[in-house]
DNA sequence: GAGTTTAGGATTTATCTGTG
DNA sequence: CACAGATAAATCCTAAACTC
């Protein structure tokens, strides 16, 4: 059913509200057992109700069911729960600290509580171990009155602002806390941290706690701004005038609602255009990789490597390229990318990285478009379709060489159960012809709002252009045409990623508005497309492996099939932790997908492709960036 | 007593409805 | 038709309860 949909319908509301009350009644409703039971109790009897009158219910029923008693029970719950929202807290609308008693007591008695402490160490340095007992102690010796004060207080520094006493007195912690807590994060994710906390000290003198990861040198240079009261404004445009070349106005710091400053969002970039001056190339974002162009990933790589250089930061790919890879099938790939960041030169050998990125993501042909030697400079122009139109298996062979992708692979094969007919309607985009000799796709396949665009190829693939009208599979002229038309369009998205393997690619496709998500995105739809034909695709890959194992030479020249059996190769490899279920020689035990999920969440791996085929097929260099992005967000959660 | 789970209030999201 | 407010469903989040 669709999403929001109202669901409860007047016949069976009545149902819903008495189950409600009934729950609400009971003492023991935070007992699991008893609420699934009702709650299946409840939905088979609106089952029935609905079936009597022939209404329809949702299909998860039991699921609907059991949110909307958690919504009606937050409404009517009988139980007064202690009021505390964001609202009630003045002063500090961020601030969700609760005080009990207790904690108040630490504060009003702190002198009973620091000679207790010294009694119980025997009269010596107050013992920090003792401090939980000293408290106990001290708060269960409270007079009645003590602690009815106590209570009294706790309610009213959780609704009321802080006395400005404990404020200062707690304002004191802020700076270790945060410097803790930077430090923690620096060590986990090798970001840099810059850190303000604004506060009222002892005197009432606004002041401000900093701190920066070494190398940021936003205060270090200059020792002034360690000690005393600093106006961070002025902070601000002192760092601003001696970093930015050009001095562009926005000195002054915004504020935010309670008038406390705010660094302005693109801090970093304030970083990265300093560096410019040494690092010309480099004037790209950082982003999200899919969303960034092989260019600005390079830049980043080469500027890390630099930095990596110089000894400083360095750049570490999370990779178990340590261990010995003696499969000798796969001349350890995980190895090889790793070593593309320890021991690459930084400037001359751009051509031979792009290629071995390109043979380890295994999307790209090897006997097609692309040099085979990696010492070989030239760059060529892809291949046209009229090249290759004479004859059928010499389009066969062209086609095999426009992507590596699995799934486009499969669709390949698929020709080979089409028969003999015509073409079918449809609106195939004006490009995909094999009287093209053009050999990269127009201008206007890389403009979205086009009708030749990508999504007007996406909008046609989903008609299900390769069924003929007797859902069967369409004629081979048509199914070929299909193939060739997404056959062109990887490559298209692929040569804009990878320009730098071509010659003469055209200014549009540099500029391509394609993030290289589009290329999984394209695998994804003919995915869709195949799917009904999954028993064929599956007969033909089983009759071409027996083909192949029957013929001497290995080295067939296939590419269909080479793609297949390779996907297997790429695996986890390059991941830390897969080394060890390797087997020396190691047939095709399947790698363990990504490492470092929570062991409750293992389970899921497979479902949400983190393991597995999916997972696979992914490429070294996602799933490096998936263990990376693992590992960063558990360490932000563990910090909290 | 550290870690995990749960209840239920708070909040978000998407849709519905009324108004001019 | 645009817009705002109401509403239902879904999700998020935290204190309290529970577990080992």
């Amino acid at each position: 059913m669709a999403p929001y949909a109202r669901w409860v319908k007047e016949s069976f509301k009545q149902t819903l509200i008495d189950a409600c009350k009934e729950y609400l009644d009971t003492n023991n409703r935070g007992n699991e057992k008893t609420r699934s039971k009702l709650i299946t109790h409840v939905a088979d009897e609106i089952g029935a109700i609905a079936k009597d009158k022939t209404e329809d219910v949702p299909d998860n029923l039991e699921k609907c069911v059991w949110i909307w008693l958690g919504n009606y029970a937050a409404g009517h719950a009988k139980d007064a729960r202690p009021s505390k929202s964001k609202a009630d807290t003045h002063g500090h609308p961020t601030s969700l600290k609760t005080w009990t008693a207790k904690l108040v007591c630490t504060h009003l008695f702190a002198d009973r509580i620091s000679n207790e402490q010294k009694r119980l160490s025997d009269d010596r340095e107050k013992d920090i171990g003792k401090y939980r007992a000293t408290l106990s102690t001290v708060f269960e010796e409270l007079s009645d009155e003590e602690v009815k004060h106590c209570e009294e207080t706790a309610v009213k520094w959780n609704t009321e602002p802080l006395p400005d006493e404990i404020q200062h007195k707690l304002s004191k912690t802020i700076p270790t806390e945060v410097t803790d807590f930077l430090k923690f994060m620096n060590h986990r994710t090798g970001a840099s941290f810059i850190a303000f906390a604004t506060y009222n000290d002892e005197d009432g003198q606004q002041t401000y706690a900093r701190y920066e990861t070494d190398k940021l040198q936003f205060f270090a240079f200059k020792p002034e701004y360690w000690k005393g009261p600093n106006n961070i404004q002025d902070l601000w445009k002192t760092f601003n005038l001696e970093h930015t070349e050009e001095a562009d106005g926005e000195e002054t710091l915004e504020s935010d609602e309670d008038g406390y400053p705010i660094l302005p969002g693109n801090v970093l970039e304030l970083r990265l255009s300093r560096q410019k001056a040494s690092h010309p190339d480099s004037d790209h974002k950082l982003q999200e990789p899919s969303y960034m162009k092989s260019d600005a990933v390079d830049a980043w790589l080469k500027h890390w490597l630099k930095l990596q250089k110089r000894n400083k930061r360095p750049l570490i790919l999370k990779d178990g390229s340590d261990e010995a890879r003696p499969n000798p099938t796969t001349p350890s790939k995980g190895k090889a990318k790793a070593s593309k960041g320890k021991a690459k030169a930084s400037t001359d050998d751009d051509k031979s990285d792009e290629e071995e990125v390109q043979e380890e993501r295994n999307d790209q042909s090897d006997n097609g478009d692309i040099p085979e030697d990696k010492n070989d400079q030239s760059k060529v122009l892809p291949p046209t379709p009229l090249s290759a139109s004479e004859t059928r298996m010499g389009r066969r062979a062209f086609l095999a060489t426009l992507s590596k992708d699995k799934n486009y692979q499969k669709l390949l094969l698929l020709i080979c159960a089409a028969n003999d007919g015509d073409l079918l309607e449809g609106n195939p985009p004006a490009w995909a012809s094999w009287k093209s000799d053009a050999p990269f796709l127009p201008n206007a396949f890389y403009k979205t709002k086009s009708p030749s665009s990508l999504s007007a190829l996406l909008k046609w693939i989903s008609t299900d252009p390769i069924m003929a009208d007797n859902n069967m599979l369409a004629s081979y002229n048509q199914v070929e045409l299909v193939i060739l038309a997404i056959g062109l369009a990887f490559r298209g998205l692929w040569i804009s990623q990878f320009p730098e393997s071509y010659a003469d690619v055209p200014h549009y496709i540099i500029n391509s508005p394609y993030p290289f998500s589009q290329y999984e995105q394209l695998s994804h739809s003919i995915h869709d497309l195949i799917a009904g034909y999954a028993d064929v695709v599956q007969e033909l890959e089983v009759a071409y492996s027996k083909t192949k194992r029957s013929k001497p030479t290995a080295n067939a020249t296939n590419a269909a099939a080479d793609g297949v059996e390779n996907e297997d190769e790429v695996g986890g490899s390059g991941i830390k932790g897969d080394a060890a279920t390797k087997k020396p020689g190691g047939g095709h035990r399947r790698p363990p997908g990504l490492t470092g999920v929570p062991t409750t969440l293992q389970h899921l791996r497979e479902e949400v492709g983190l393991a597995g085929e999916p997972w696979e097929t992914m490429g070294v260099e996602w799933q490096a960036l998936g263990l990376l992005w693992l590992h960063t967000d558990t360490a932000l959660i563990r910090s909290a």
